[in-house]
RNA sequence: GUGAUUGUAGCUCAGUUGGUUAGAGCGCCGGAUUGUGGUUCCGGAGGCCGCGGGUUCAAAUCCCGUCUUUCACCCCA
């Protein structure tokens, strides 16, 4: 008999945790709706043709792949097998594989159901991905995303709308934070103004690690892949600048970067005519991994923790032209929850009184009043109150200490004194104060 | 994927140059106390010392492998 154990990066939850993740995912899901926005659910395998190429070379290593069924080894590249080359040998062994993310397997949704789908679409999902990375703080191997996301429109009041949802959901957690804004069509402009466009994706990369590294650390990591070292330095400068107008001027050679820059005037036409609590601010040199971003991109940092990145988004321009669907654009924002959780552990923000749904625990002296017990329970499950009972007349102080320890804010007492008078005996658990009330009275306060 | 790091009771950790039957605190169970929960006292249960191999008369301890944990990088939520 061996001792059990779960794959690396997974986790298993106790109820406390459970509750508290849950809140985070009712807020969020509700305020997904509130915008609009309608839940959809697909399957957390997809076919590996669905899966790879779309998240760069990266991506493809990190995607969980699942064997296929029945004799696979006869069926596999013998070549392949022989030579032991894994990555041959993978695509004749195995055809599907878990989803690294929800934003694809929605464009694989949004072409597939294209004729029963009306646009502009806005779907939400929470569900798990999966990535087969090397575990750290605040990354898993198995983790929860919450994705909003609108398809087939292209105006910038969509990224307007997810900078007011990402707004109140912060809000609603009560974390504060700063939402970063940046367009990829800038950064692609700096990157062409300095002659460095041809290896943007290495330049993107590089930038993302500014805050991180330092503009020597990104000169010599550059420098590093063979760009010039005039046009980074050019570019480093361009990148402190924290207006839009000196950019502007900056940009006025490259028809990308200027296209960039109206759409972040745009957005901000709308924008800036609504309130927001938490700061939001442009920065050029925010860059983001995904390779599929080709517009806006937003990006959300906990303020005063030391973590990732809690939220990120973008627009991609053709995410559902791999599919074979043109010209629809798409932009989404996706909620880590796992790193809104631990933030929002290390900051103090879960309260008590959001997590414990269930209202008492009732507790039997004895055999006789714990059917008693039982039916006064049933009468206040019938009327909609969340109430559980000790299933067994055990020792009196075995129960309270369950009640205690279970952290029910009343206990309800029945023994034989409250059978005879039908009045029972309300604890408050947390002050001690007890009275006694009828059934009515309970089900009144409790509803 | 690269480089480190961790693993002993449910939890946090001791464990001497390798040497009898592996310990503590907390927690858990029972009792003191048959109608009252954070206290006290008494008693008890609970260990393939991560797993596999090797060295040795002898391994929790030394060596190799493997899994897991944590951390940095890569990348990312």
């Amino acid at each position: 008999m061996s001792k059990p154990s779960i794959p690396k990066g997974t986790r298993d939850f106790l109820p406390e945790q459970v509750s508290k993740r849950n809140y985070i995912f009712d807020t969020i899901r509700s305020i997904f709706i509130k915008y609009g926005y309608k839940g959809i659910a697909t399957p957390v395998m997809e076919n590996l043709s669905t899966l790879t190429g779309k998240y760069g070379d990266e991506g493809d290593q990190l995607l969980f792949k699942v064997l296929n069924n029945g004799d696979y080894l006869a069926k596999a590249d013998q070549n392949a097998l022989q030579e032991k080359d894994s990555s041959r040998l993978t695509s004749s062994i195995s055809k599907r594989g878990l989803r690294y993310d929800l934003t694809v397997p929605f464009a694989r949704y949004v072409v597939m159901h294209q004729n029963d789908i009306q646009f502009p679409f806005k779907r939400y999902a929470i569900e798990p991905v999966w990535r087969a990375d090397r575990p750290q703080k605040g990354r898993y191997q198995e983790f929860y995303q919450c994705d909003a996301d609108v398809v087939g429109s292209n105006s910038l009041m969509c990224e307007a709308e997810l900078t007011c949802l990402i707004d109140e959901v912060y809000s609603a957690l009560k974390i504060p934070v700063i939402i970063k804004v940046n367009n990829r069509k800038v950064l692609f402009g700096i990157a062409e103004v300095c002659g460095l466009h041809h290896q943007f994706s290495d330049f993107a990369v590089s930038i993302d690690k500014l805050d991180k590294i330092g503009q020597k650390g990104v000169l010599s990591e550059l420098i590093q892949k063979n760009l010039p070292e005039e046009g980074i330095q050019r570019a480093l400068h361009l990148l402190s600048l924290t207006a839009l107008a000196p950019m502007e001027e900056a940009l006025s050679s490259s028809e990308t970067g200027m296209k960039g820059i109206s759409e972040l005037k745009e957005y901000h036409n709308y924008i800036d005519v609504v309130g927001h609590k938490n700061e939001v601010s442009f920065d050029a040199t925010l860059a983001r991994g995904l390779s599929y971003y080709t517009g806006c991109i937003f990006e959300v940092k906990a303020k005063n923790v030391q973590m990732g990145s809690i939220a990120g988004g973008g627009r991609y321009d053709d995410l559902t032209g791999v599919f074979g669907m043109k010209g629809v654009s798409g932009v989404g924002i996706s909620f880590g929850a796992e790193r809104i959780y631990d933030v929002m552990e290390e900051l103090g923000l879960f309260e008590d009184e959001e997590l414990m749904n269930v209202k008492a625990i009732v507790l039997a002296m004895d055999p006789e009043s714990h059917k008693y017990a039982f039916a006064q329970v049933v009468a206040m499950r019938n009327a909609g109150i969340a109430v559980d009972i000790y299933p067994e007349p055990a020792k009196f102080k075995k129960q309270i200490k369950y009640a205690h320890q279970g952290k029910y804010p009343y206990a309800v007492i029945i023994g034989t004194d409250e059978q005879a008078s039908g009045l029972l005996t309300l604890k408050n658990m947390s002050t001690g104060d007890q009275s006694k009330e009828s059934l009515k009275t309970l089900i009144k306060m409790w509803t």
